[in-house]
DNA sequence: CTTAGTAATTGGAACGTTCCAATTCCGTCA
DNA sequence: TGACGGAATTGGAACGTTCCAATTACTAAG
């Protein structure tokens, strides 16, 4: 026994504090907490004590007993987008300054994963989930973690029925914008060019693009809307198919920005000036829009901004226990650039050759 | 009083299983971890059951009782940046799979910051952090964290003296490999642009460059070498500054693709085609290099490669404890496509202009 | 029919914190 | 002097899991 040799680094407890400060692990917890209880001089020792033995804080205990974590997860679809990479960014910040760490976990746009990671999430204790949900999401994917009473926020993809907040922009009057603002500079044969068919955000953007077109007295234009991979690659594709056409567009609203970086890539592959030959609207407006040349013209969504929204509002209900679901649809502005900058009867001429 | 309702769910424990399952906690437990000491039909009782309770694990109390998690920390100071979204990318898929779930911070390259969510994730228990770390980090600021013994793994900027383990590219390959094969193009004058001077990253590269210089007889060209940003906004100010030299490069190597895509801007803004009338190489290869136009020639680096070998060598020290640090730099290979393909004959006419 | 050996199951302690009710301390007032 | 009251402190139970040593159940061998 007189050897005892203690090397092993023993995690130093609440306990170890309290007995080099000489006071009781109730007092070094209620430190801890930041509580107005306790004495000044005794709340200085303890500190003391706490840099002395460099004493890190086991939050797996806590939430064990107050069974409530300083968590919040976020889960997207697809972070190799920079739409939602800025996104989680936002979050991130309002997050970390009210003392939460984020959970973030990708589903590359696979059910499956977003299961798995949810399930995983739900382990963890998570106090609130920001989801952006995979493709194909139904509510009854979500039931089970809307049942649990954990606060949810989806955002830039609603799902009908599944009875959480939600917080998507204005997509169908972004897009009406857009197009009006290409008709106004005499654009008749307008595309719509991107994204998957199968998801709402496509949808309702196309619904802009065929009502303001539809306003205007120039039809629905079905056969200039061309889906493809919501990427920069899958611009240069759609591009592509839509010059094929007998009675090729002028102008093109995007499905997203980095949609619009692949049509003028695929433009310029067949020596066309974007914004000189032919206009070019995205939407999203990531930070690279302001920056690229031509600087791109687009339906400014500011994933940033939005995810500071998103989870405002989640912690907002964290806060408040269950709330009532919100649908918040936030509004959204044409930021006239240079890429839609294309006088019409010049594109004409192009086109008609 | 008489009212007291009992609406509040309880959170259903492995002994509520237990109960209905008609078993003990501890053969739960077992069940749960996948015990094969547990007979077949009792596992499938108390499978029914969990599934019938709506039981979610709680990894709190496992966490606290065996004091390990099955979480790993990621930190990276620029989430905006494509390059360490997709490295984070990488490090998901690999942690995910084996079981793990990633905590995300973003320092935005503040010490600050980083210091906090460091401190964060400890509290949170993670097995391992991978750190991309904030400019102007010292070893001193790890040290706490490395004497806790937690496996740490620095990927893509190397602190010299923290003793853990890291995993950069070969900057100083990447650049001479570069340099080399624009001086072959016939290249004299080559600029290096973008970065901050005051990271060990930008050292390397510079040096690669300034040695292929060397090699060539081509002397230093210390006054092409041009900092700025390392993003696309960086890119554009620093080909400007270089254009208003008296003597005009006719190629640049980048500090990343981000500067390459701004120095491409910078160009077309200046009417010159990149590619055709001045050479551009990025470092990196983010996924937009390849479908960019013109396509860009860059030092691959596989951010995500990147990522999922950083996972990969913080997962093995995870499993095999305490293992000594190593310092892996990892090759890169120029990726040769379109934006570098000048003649640099044609380049010279312009300058020469 | 016993015994040994393996397979399956089990109760209780432990992990590090928070919460509650109880206690001590100390100055003030009657 | 004693009672009172607020401020400060405290011991013990509880949170939901895992681990350990111990127990029970079953099978095969003698």
């Amino acid at each position: 026994m007189n050897w005892e040799v203690i090397v092993a680094k023993e995690r130093v407890t609440v306990i170890d504090i309290a007995r080099a400060a000489g006071v009781s692990k109730s007092t070094v917890s209620l430190v801890l907490q930041g509580s107005s209880l306790v004495n000044e001089a005794t709340r200085a020792k303890v500190n003391a004590a706490i840099r002395e033995l460099g004493y890190v804080y086991n939050r797996s205990a806590a939430n064990l007993r107050q069974s409530k974590s300083k968590i919040i997860g976020i889960v997207v679809n697809d972070l190799t987008n920079s739409f939602f990479a800025e996104l989680a960014v936002g979050v991130d910040a309002v997050v970390q300054s009210a003392g939460f760490v984020q959970f973030l976990a990708n589903t590359s746009e696979k059910i499956e994963r977003q299961r798995e990671v949810i399930a995983s999430m739900r382990e963890h204790g998570v106090s609130g989930l920001i989801i952006s949900p995979a493709r194909g999401t139904e509510a009854s994917d979500l039931a089970p973690l809307v049942e649990s009473g954990i606060p949810v926020v989806l955002v830039v993809r609603d799902i009908t029925g599944a009875g959480v907040s939600s917080l998507t922009s204005d997509n169908h009057a972004g897009a009406v914008a857009a197009v009006r603002h290409l008709i106004e500079r005499g654009h008749r044969r307008i595309a719509f060019l991107g994204g998957f068919a199968d998801t709402a955000v496509f949808k309702s953007r196309v619904r802009g693009h065929r009502d303001a077109l539809l306003e205007a007295g120039l039809g629905p234009q079905n056969e200039l809307v061309i889906g493809s991979a919501p990427s920069r690659a899958g611009g240069v594709t759609a591009i592509e198919q839509a010059m094929m056409l007998k009675e090729r567009p002028t102008a093109a609203l995007c499905f997203n920005d980095a949609v619009a970086f692949g049509v003028c890539d695929g433009l310029r592959a067949r020596r066309l000036e974007p914004g000189a030959d032919f206009a070019v609207i995205g939407f999203d407006d990531v930070i690279e829009a302001k920056t690229a040349v031509p600087a791109l013209t687009t339906v400014s969504v500011d994933p940033q901004g939005m995810g500071e929204h998103a989870a405002e509002l989640l912690l907002k209900q964290i806060k408040a226990g269950r709330a009532e679901p919100e649908a918040i649809v936030s509004s959204v502005r044409l930021v006239v650039r240079q890429s839609c900058g294309a006088a019409a009867e010049r594109r004409m001429k192009e086109v008609s050759s």
